[in-house]
DNA sequence: CCTGGCACTCGGTAGAATCGAGTGCCAGGA
DNA sequence: TCCTGGCACTCGATTCTACCGAGTGCCAGG
């Protein structure tokens, strides 16, 4: 082992190593032939893909090279090659092309996007079906936070004798509500008057910890004013990250394993890993997570496309894929990319002036929507690391 | 096959037949057999079995007469038994003890009541982890309608030059709200205005479709009072019931087939089946639906369990679990029904009088509590078919 | 009516044989 | 120097056989 005569055009070789022409053209060959079939593929598979002239024998050298350099294992002597993790990043970062959805998807989208009403919440809820339907993937949609909406409206609303309701409206449209124990009657004219000096202080602020409410002469306002600014503290950090997992049945169908699937669904079950890993991914500028590339180990036959969706410039929440390794990248990157732009501008249309969107479009307006999808696809889907990965590379075998 | 002389001692054969102690002794052995090893039960195993002093050769003849009266299959010849559906009805309606909560799982259901707080939806939330938790099944919690809860407030709040968003409180302190698009710029007053217009006529009654506010002299408050009304009658038809499910990473484990695992996540995935399951399954009066018994052709090889959620009285959701045929019924039917109690009177105590429980009760009120608990569960636990099943019968082998 | 005994079934396991996809290597040729 | 066809070899998957043993149905005797 360890045979000297390394084949490296290039000196260094942490990571982003090149690879020349044809080896790359084989790994891509092989990512896709394994993506399609599940199967090890071997040398003669590649021979025939299009796009590579050379026999079996020297594809068969140019893959010992590969597998030394970390891009393809085989399960076993006399197999064929399987694509390591590296192998799929390198496939993903330097490879894969583009690629749109198909017109049938990206009608799919255009008309879920024109037709879906209700709240935030169920709205999310279904974007997060959508995705999954596109893709065949385990979903996950990441509620935006209310971190930047401002308080617009606070209410407190008796609900019995000792009870009552703290409500409040941010200017994103989302409402929080906590009930009130008074420990003893209040009548409602002081809860309105309470409400209304604590919603004094914390209008057009952001929620946040306990906004400390000036006392006024009256001692039972003040107390219950008291309560419900300590209760606004609470609600920020009580309920701020929400995630809508969509598609979980599909897991069962992308792992044969069973115990993989057991492994995968615990992980989607607690919201709070589920959250932490896809803003880890978000934040290292990465789209595509692959195996072992994010820190969960159970999660280490998976790989996770996550893309932001942003309402008027900035982040606020996103949108992921969770599938086997195995994945349809340049589909699910596509799906991601494309899903979570609709949903950002959807998200900025209903918080700021347009509204509620026309039902029904006609089929014209649907499909010209349809159109400008495609077009920014194909043109600004960037997936791949933030390290300023070389972009709009090779592009052999023009003709599919 | 069909050999005349029939063994039967009852008249009658349909559905509810009577098996003599010895038969339904055997019965039970395959049945807790099987739920615990998954194997099928032979004729030896059964005969070492506690209450039972007949020899394997007896034992194999009153198997036959089982078989032929549809309790048991062989999945081959020369393989032990297996329960039917049948086999596990007759279990559950006729054998099973009551069954009891170990101490443990007590503790962790008391202190769960005791410690969870914050609203309604995350506290159902939390119920079906709990839920699943203590039976290693996946759970439902179907959360009470608001159909009979009153309007307690109504409020319009700006969002945008001509968005708004309708807040209602109900006073059962859910909040359900909607975004109006306003279709030209309104003046705050006016909001306000119409606001108190709709809920002077919408107060004290059940959220309902469109009641007709009437007009008053303003066009611009009249024609957002429309809006708001109609809003109304829409909020009933779209958020009425909401399902939370826990612990479907259960079912991986359950089921060793892949392919079954992915149909009965499929089907946890569409809310309106759970829901409608639910719905029927209680409505039959039945705690237990078995393998084909609710009509669902793709968890055919599940059990579901119910417990009714009663608030002071009357039904308000429900709890489920939903298992393989094989799922150890006691405990499931224990577990749901305890939860299902108590769900009740923490809804009821939240919406009432009581408020927030006190947090940190010390371990000796825990104590306490359990105990109580335990009791109920031993003696009031109804698990069986609505045809008037005989209860009390039978208690072979008292000393386990 | 129960029981021990007996012949029989048949799924599961183990081992041997076989198949074939795929490999590594090498000598010959462009 | 690099590619290619050829060849021996590996080894998982498949098939076949034998065999074990759990479990059965049946029957004669108690």
């Amino acid at each position: 082992m360890e045979k000297s005569a390394g084949r490296r055009h290039d000196g260094h070789s942490h990571g982003d190593e090149e690879l020349d022409d044809r080896k790359a053209a084989i790994l891509e060959a092989v990512v896709t032939e394994y993506i399609g079939t599940a199967q090890p593929v071997g040398s003669h598979h590649v021979a025939t893909a299009a796009g590579i002239n050379v026999s079996s024998a020297t594809i068969r050298s140019e893959m010992v090279a590969l597998e030394r350099e970390g891009f393809l294992v085989q399960p076993h002597t006399s197999a064929g090659r399987i694509p390591t993790d590296k192998g799929y990043r390198f496939f993903v970062d330097q490879l894969a092309e583009p690629g749109s959805l198909g017109p049938a998807q990206r009608q799919k989208v255009s008309r879920f996007f024109d037709q879906v009403h209700g709240e935030m919440e169920q709205m999310l809820e279904r974007t997060s079906g959508l995705l999954s339907d596109l893709t065949s993937y385990a979903s996950v949609v990441l509620a935006p936070g209310h971190e930047s909406a401002t308080v617009r409206s606070l209410q407190l609303v008796g609900l019995g004798p000792r009870l009552a309701l703290l409500v409040v409206v941010l200017a994103d449209g989302a409402v929080e509500k906590r009930t009130l124990d008074l420990a003893e009657e209040v009548p409602d004219e002081v809860l309105a008057t309470a409400a209304a000096h604590v919603l004094g202080v914390a209008q057009g602020h952001p929620l946040a910890p306990a906004p400390a409410p000036a006392p006024t002469g009256d001692h039972a306002v003040d107390r219950i004013a008291g309560m419900a600014a300590a209760a606004l503290g609470e609600l920020v950090a009580d309920e701020q990250d929400r995630v809508f997992v969509g598609g979980s049945s599909r897991l069962a169908a992308a792992f044969d394993a069973v115990e993989t699937v057991r492994s995968v669904l615990t992980i989607l079950e607690q919201q709070l890993v589920v959250v932490s890993l896809l803003r880890d991914v978000l934040e290292r500028g990465l789209s595509v997570a692959i195996g072992t590339e994010h820190g969960y180990e159970s999660l280490a036959s998976c790989a996770v496309v996550v893309a932001p969706v942003s309402v008027d410039g900035h982040h606020a929440g996103a949108v992921g894929l969770l599938g086997p390794t195995r994945m349809n990248y340049p589909e699910a990157l596509a799906a991601a990319q494309v899903v979570g732009e609709r949903l950002g501008e959807r998200l900025a249309g209903a918080a700021g002036t347009v509204g509620v969107a026309a039902h029904d479009a006609g089929p014209g307006t649907a499909q010209d929507t349809a159109q400008d999808m495609a077009q920014d696809t194909a043109e600004d889907t960037t997936h791949g690391t933030g390290r300023g990965a070389a972009r709009g590379r090779r592009r052999r075998h023009a003709g599919r």
